[in-house]
DNA sequence: TGCTGATAATCAGCATACTGAGTAAATACG
DNA sequence: CGTATTTACTCAGTATGCTGATTATCAGCA
């Protein structure tokens, strides 16, 4: 039987774990207490003013049944509105708040700063090379899972 | 801004999130409920008999608060036992049961055709790369999360 | 138009992960 | 020996992520 770290699922898990830590380090030193799945959120909402709920776990890969629990922690903390879609009953359009635009702008530098903190073990160019493998091993199972990732290009 | 689709932490969170759905999915057809974490924790055991909570947290870099969970419900399935230590009153000796030995042997091909299938993307020679990449990021963070892995070795 | 199936959001329940606090027991040290 | 510190475990609380069910609404079609 193979080792536990020769499998890269554990590994995975493993990085995931870091990446997380560093992350809450990072952006708590920049006196915020926003989590990277409510980063990726919030940057997506600012990009597609108006989103729905879906739509947007489309586009970061978040089951359906989780977004309803990120925006609402997200709209509790004043950054992002909920209201009713104009266009559809169902759904809820999605906008950033001032305050909202106020924290990325406040914490993006220090989200950037832990990704680099992440990489620090490798070099420039294998940094280079495990993202490119990385976003090549994504996209050859992306339909593997409950919540794959879905752009606005990408109409089925 | 850079979009989150370069930021390996999206990346990482990403493909960890697929890689916990094949897990389920190929263990799940081999007739099993185990998960990922559960796994690695029961690998574990077996390989050291007799270990505490502990260091099972630290072979595995689990939180110590996570394996609590994890070894209850290891327990309630009857896969592993939880004796106090002779040596230490404290302490929780952990040991896996012949159906827990069992399990393991059945659904090992599983886990090992999940990790094939993650990396199904990849080349032989990039799997290769990713993997060794993995571990030299990995080992250059590993003291940044409350989790750090310790393996019995690595005398502090 | 009216019914059927699909869709958006939510909720209940379970399993990680973490922070921080508390209890019991072991160890260190004067 | 006796106290101070450390250690092993557990628990409360919060935030992902998932499965599966439910509700409200929309869209397609006879």
């Amino acid at each position: 039987m193979k080792s536990v770290e020769e499998m890269p699922g554990h590994l995975v898990r493993r990085f995931q774990q870091v990446a997380v830590a560093i992350f809450h380090a990072e952006v708590g030193q920049a006196g915020s207490d926003i989590t990277p799945v409510q980063y990726a959120a919030l940057v997506a909402i600012s990009t597609n003013p108006g989103v729905d709920q879906v739509t947007l776990a489309g586009l970061i890969a978040y089951d359906r049944t989780t977004i309803t629990g990120v925006v609402d922690r997200l709209v509790h903390k004043g950054l992002i509105v909920r209201n009713a879609s104009t266009t559809d009953r169902r759904a809820r359009a999605l906008h950033i708040t001032s305050e909202g635009q106020q924290t990325l702008e406040t914490i993006t530098p220090a989200v950037e700063q832990a990704q680099e903190i992440m990489l620090r073990g490798l070099s420039e160019d294998e940094q280079k090379a495990f993202m490119y493998l990385l976003q090549k091993a994504i996209g050859a199972v992306n339909d593997l899972s409950r919540a794959p990732m879905r752009t606005p290009t990408q109409e089925t």
